[in-house]
DNA sequence: TATAGCCGATTTTTT
DNA sequence: ATCGGCTATA
């Protein structure tokens, strides 16, 4: 295990703040940064300045001369994390690059890493992902024998939400079947079984999934007393962003940590709270008060993102809201522009405007990173992508699917998993499936005879497969599993890995070529990292996205536009927004129509989504009647706007309605026929 | 008994 | 593109 020494830091000491500092921030701003000890409570509205409030804070507890170190800043991912670092060390200095922080997730890593023992983890676990989860899940419901019973016995991916719900929202197995999905209640039992298997095997073979990194580092806070002294005294004040966004065991975390001192601080919307499927509660903000009695309450109601038009829009749509903390966002910011309302006869045309509105923008100057396209659903933006790329528009997209979920990356890291930790059952089934004529009960029989001689690998007897035609390859691989892991670089480890697949790679995809450049960049990545461990955990805990994938492959960054789910897009800002697919059954998304719970989670995407914008805000509804959504859901019509704009004619009262013409002369030609692009214009004809 | 291969159905959001 | 189920084959 790597040793961490302490290093005297340097710190510029004749730095101090600048007699401005705070100078620009707002009387409740002021409130928040300047604030002594005890609990805080910030409700701060979308756009209200939170991220620029915290990171003030930092830099005032800093300066007050606490260790950086000592300062323990959560937030949702690691890029706002980076950012806050950043954004304090312009304000500050240096000595602010040395505050702790990440996600609950990676906080919990690091200090399971070092104290997983003590409630019976080895300190080389494995992280899994979603993926993962479901291919155990899966393997337990073969062994059972669950999967031939009935044809209506849930898959694997529906077990691992009902697991995962009923853990993240504190619930029970039946409660949670009974809320999610009622028609599976007759398996009940089965479901608890599986539960239990599964739990099993993951402590056998040393796995936590996204959710056991929580619970067991809540179980040390809660049970190992040392643990909990040892991190009360080590991290003197807690900040929390994104505090809608938590769950209940994130909560008591929370409590835990901020110990006898309370000196915790959490920010958060409940207007913003887009992740309750993942079993947060925006309900935490309102019970914070009842955990910390002292708490006090400082709320950020200035708006100094967008123009007031699309303010009024926003909180519009979020008065409809049935339950929500009362605050109401204004802005000094003037504008006149309204937000512009398009409908188009499919997606297809609803693509065609948009390039053809982004190219003009161009025009206009403005440049691309600071136009962005928001939509429900990854797959939303499958006909604007087509576009976009034939008009040879520059963009990035995130949300969807990721790199690591790619087959080929799951099976390289698989080889590396089996390195780290021979128990892993899962990597050896990947693994050993590649071989011609091994299926999973040939699989399952190799794993068993490694495991029972993992300690003495003398004993091993692979005379049975002697015959074999995989027989040589059997032999390579437990070479390879039996390397160093501790002396040799992950990439090394990486490559050693390549060597072994690369026959079976070029054999199983015929477009392997194509695949080759995200291997490249695995190996890429992998240089970032001392050793194999934390390789494996950061692929797990933060999966690069494809922006990063893009900028290893090209050296130029060269500018983009960016296409982001909504839930991707949280935090973030744009000059220009567009919101696709504005339809109802996409957004909200047909799947939550049943839940009036999940329907209201929809109005809070959809006021995300618009609080993205500062100055021009586009909202497109094209027909999908006639599209592939519409048969697979025959009683849906996805022909109607949805319905947060449609209640109360906001979309009349606030909005302008752009028509599109027709041009009868060709398909579509955009480029006559236009008019100056003029945001304030009645009518948008081409 | 185990595997390979084919076909058809399906696609919310993410640490 | 991927998953799960079915069938032919060794």
């Amino acid at each position: 295990m790597q040793k961490y020494v302490l290093k005297k830091s340097v710190v510029n000491h004749n730095k101090t703040l600048d007699p401005e500092f705070g100078k620009d921030l707002n009387p409740s701003q002021r409130e928040a940064v300047f604030f002594g000890k005890g609990p805080l409570l910030v409700i701060a509205g979308a756009g209200s300045g939170k991220t620029k409030t915290l990171v003030h804070r930092v830099a005032y507890l800093v300066n007050q001369g606490l260790d950086p170190k000592s300062i323990l800043l959560l937030t949702f991912t690691r890029k706002a994390s980076a950012e806050m670092t950043r954004r304090a060390i312009d304000l500050l200095d240096a000595r602010c690059s040395n505050v702790s922080g990440g996600t609950f997730h990676s906080f919990a890593n690091i200090i399971l890493r070092r104290y997983g023992k003590l409630i019976g983890y080895p300190d080389n676990f494995i992280i899994m992902d979603r993926g993962d989860s479901e291919d155990l899940i899966s393997m337990i419901r073969k062994e059972k024998g669950l999967a031939k019973t009935d044809k209506r016995f849930p898959k694997k991916g529906t077990i691992a939400d009902i697991l995962g719900k009923a853990v993240n929202r504190s619930s029970t197995i039946e409660n949670t079947i009974i809320k999610e999905c009622p028609q599976f209640l007759d398996y009940k039992d089965e479901i608890c079984e599986i539960q239990k298997a599964y739990a099993n095997r993951k402590k056998e073979m040393g796995l936590m999934d996204y959710d056991d990194l929580l619970v067991n580092l809540l179980e040390l806070l809660k049970n190992k007393e040392e643990v909990r002294n040892k991190l009360n005294n080590y991290y003197q004040y807690i900040l929390v962003d994104e505090y809608q966004d938590t769950n209940m065991i994130q909560a008591e975390i929370v409590k835990f940590l901020a110990g006898k001192d309370e000196n915790v601080m959490v920010v958060g919307d409940d207007s913003q709270s887009i992740y309750s499927f993942r079993g947060a509660n925006f309900k935490n903000i309102v019970d914070f008060p009842k955990i910390f009695p002292k708490a006090t309450i400082v709320t950020l109601e200035e708006n100094y993102r967008s123009a007031q038009p699309i303010l009024d829009l926003t909180n519009a749509v979020i008065d409809g809201a049935r339950e929500k903390y009362s605050k109401n966002l204004f802005t000094k910011r003037s504008g006149n522009i309204k937000p512009l309302y398009v409908e188009t006869k499919d997606d297809n045309e609803q693509s065609q405007f948009i390039c053809q509105k982004i190219l003009d923008l161009r025009e206009e100057g403005q440049t691309l990173n600071k136009i962005a396209v928001l939509f429900r659903s990854a797959w939303h933006s499958n006909d604007l992508e087509i576009q976009l790329k034939s008009a040879d528009i520059p963009f990035v997209k995130y949300g969807g699917i990721k790199f690591v979920e790619a087959a080929h990356i799951k099976d390289v890291v698989a080889y590396l998993k089996i390195a780290l930790n021979p128990a892993d059952a899962l990597g050896w089934q990947r693994v050993l499936n590649l071989w011609e004529g091994v299926g999973p009960k040939t699989a399952s029989d190799i794993f068993e005879l490694i495991l029972q001689n993992r300690n003495n690998l003398t004993l091993l007897n692979l005379d049975k497969y002697k015959s074999k035609a995989f027989y040589p390859a059997l032999k390579k691989l437990l070479a390879f599993i039996f390397i160093n892991k501790s002396q040799s670089k992950p990439t090394k480890i990486v490559e050693t890995a390549l060597r072994l697949y690369k026959p079976y790679f070029e054999e199983k995809y015929d477009n392997f070529n194509k695949r080759k450049a995200d291997i490249d960049s695995l190996i890429t990545i992998s240089e970032r990292f001392k050793d194999l461990e934390s390789f494996l955990s950061e692929l797990a805990l933060e999966p690069p996205d494809t922006t990063q994938i893009d900028s290893v492959a090209e050296t130029e960054d060269e500018e983009k536009m960016t296409l982001s789910t909504i839930h991707s897009a949280k935090g973030l800002e744009w000059h220009t927004v567009f919101i696709i697919s504005a339809v109802d059954g996409f957004l909200p998304s047909f799947q939550s129509l049943g839940d009036m719970e999940q329907i209201e989670e929809e109005r809070r995407l959809l006021y995300v989504a618009l609080t993205r914008a500062k100055e021009n805000l586009f909202i497109i509804k094209p027909n999908m009647a006639n599209k592939k959504a519409s048969y697979m859901y025959p009683g849906m019509q996805f022909s109607k706007l949805t319905r947060f704009l449609d209640e109360k004619s906001l979309i009349d009262n606030y909005t302008e309605k752009l028509i599109l013409v027709n041009d009868e002369e060709d398909e579509f030609s955009f480029d006559n026929a236009l008019p100056e692009p003029n945001f304030g214009g009645r009518k948008y004809v081409f």
